[in-house]
DNA sequence: ACCTGAACACCGTTCAAGT
DNA sequence: ACCTGAACACCGTTCAAGT
């Protein structure tokens, strides 16, 4: 999946000015270049060096399109949000309560995708639009509903908050391992359900109640399974 | 609301050599040194060097107790824990949900405490024994409903997840401020409220329907609102 | 068994200077 | 207006050496 270097092999090219001894970006070539590096290495591997050798200039002039590290991490999340917007556009056909499972679940698949996702999106409004526009999105569904104001602002913060939750916990790499490539998920998922077997029983009755359930599970039936409790409670405060 | 430091002070009394050029730790002193410094600094704030700094001994010693840094952090957040642990250890009496609820409000308020622990709280259950033990508690109780084993897994991931996930967001300190005291959280708020108002109304039906509800909420409210949505949905399922 | 000082290999960020 | 190289002030982690 990594893009090709982009590799400026020198002053070359016959004539024209066209130096090429100096870079030439733009906010959103730079977003574009930190995406690339998040696909790839996650969140860790995004330093301001890595970036600027991929677009293939100076640390510096990262700072002339962003403030720092944690802007930059920020615009980039949200920078991948307009798929997601774009892809819920057309949702609203039926049910209420269904477009917002529907909206949910594709906001979902995006952070699974890109697991450092979780940890940035949805963060701050004032700097991130489309994730201000997502959430205007879910609460304008939610205001079919007809509740109270404030049954409409806890009910799509209950949404989001717990999207972005479940994704971001599922999102997290394992005590450094996964991004080196040193462990895979499904086996420290493995071991994880091994350790659980050996806890004794009496202590852990719980644990073991689910052990079947927990070993081999599907992380998006999971998301589903408490989504739909959501859903439920909202669609019987809905019903008065 | 910090802990006290439970200062070991060395090989005690009675008369004795006491140099005191040799600093002694132990597993607690230095979890102890580093939930001083989240609290008082947050996440960003606990560097190995400050840490050593505050048990009064060098970097490297810190490395004898601790793999690096993730697991400080991992550990330190679950040494919270046992805190949470010990707090709804007598909660049982009634209700299944509403012991349920009371365990996702006493954590909810721990993550308020100290916002930090959102972030490291329940991540590695292989090396976080008491968020182990916190996720079986919880679960025992939504075993009480007589679920299947794979709603009472469900279930119960839903309500920790969504009590992480809401806390964590809350936890979260705006772009770079509220540590170094420029900003505070209120002001923040504030001005979020502002530039919602600020919007057009045609292109924000939905932010300008809650925007009074938004300015001024209060946060604990904001969860409950949605944690019992969540709780009225298990409810329905376990009458069904 | 546990602690230390010093070193290594990085970071984010700034700034005077260039074009 | 935008880009650069070099410097500053940090980091986490390691390791040979001490006790």
């Amino acid at each position: 999946m990594a893009s090709t270097p982009q590799q400026s092999d020198g002053p070359v090219r016959p004539r024209g000015p066209r130096t090429r001894s100096r870079a030439s970006h733009s906010l959103e070539s730079v977003l574009a270049g930190a995406v690339e590096i998040l696909d790839e290495s996650g969140a860790q591997g995004l330093t301001i060096r890595a970036l600027a050798t991929r677009l293939g200039g100076g640390v510096a002039s990262v700072y002339w399109y962003v403030s720092g590290r944690d802007e930059l991490l920020d615009l980039a999340a949200d920078s991948v949000l307009a798929g997601v917007l774009e892809a819920t556009a057309d949702v609203g056909g039926g049910d209420p309560i269904e477009d917002i499972r529907t909206i949910a679940l594709t906001m979902f698949d995006a952070i699974v995708d890109r697991p450092w996702l979780g940890a940035y999106a949805l963060r701050d409004t004032t700097s991130q639009i489309h994730s201000l526009q997502l959430y205007e999105r879910i609460g304008e569904h939610v205001m079919r509903l007809d509740l109270t104001p404030r049954q409409t602002f806890h009910a799509t913060s209950a949404v989001v908050g717990y999207v972005i939750g479940t994704a971001a916990d599922l999102g997290q790499e394992p005590p450094a391992a996964v991004v080196s490539g040193e462990v895979s998920r499904e086996e420290y998922m493995a071991s994880a359900a091994a350790q659980w077997r050996a806890l004794d029983a009496a202590d852990f009755p719980f644990i073991h109640h689910i052990l079947d359930e927990f070993d081999g599970h599907d992380d998006r039936d999971q998301f589903l399974g408490g989504l739909d409790l959501l859903l439920a409670g909202l669609r019987l405060q809905a019903q008065g």
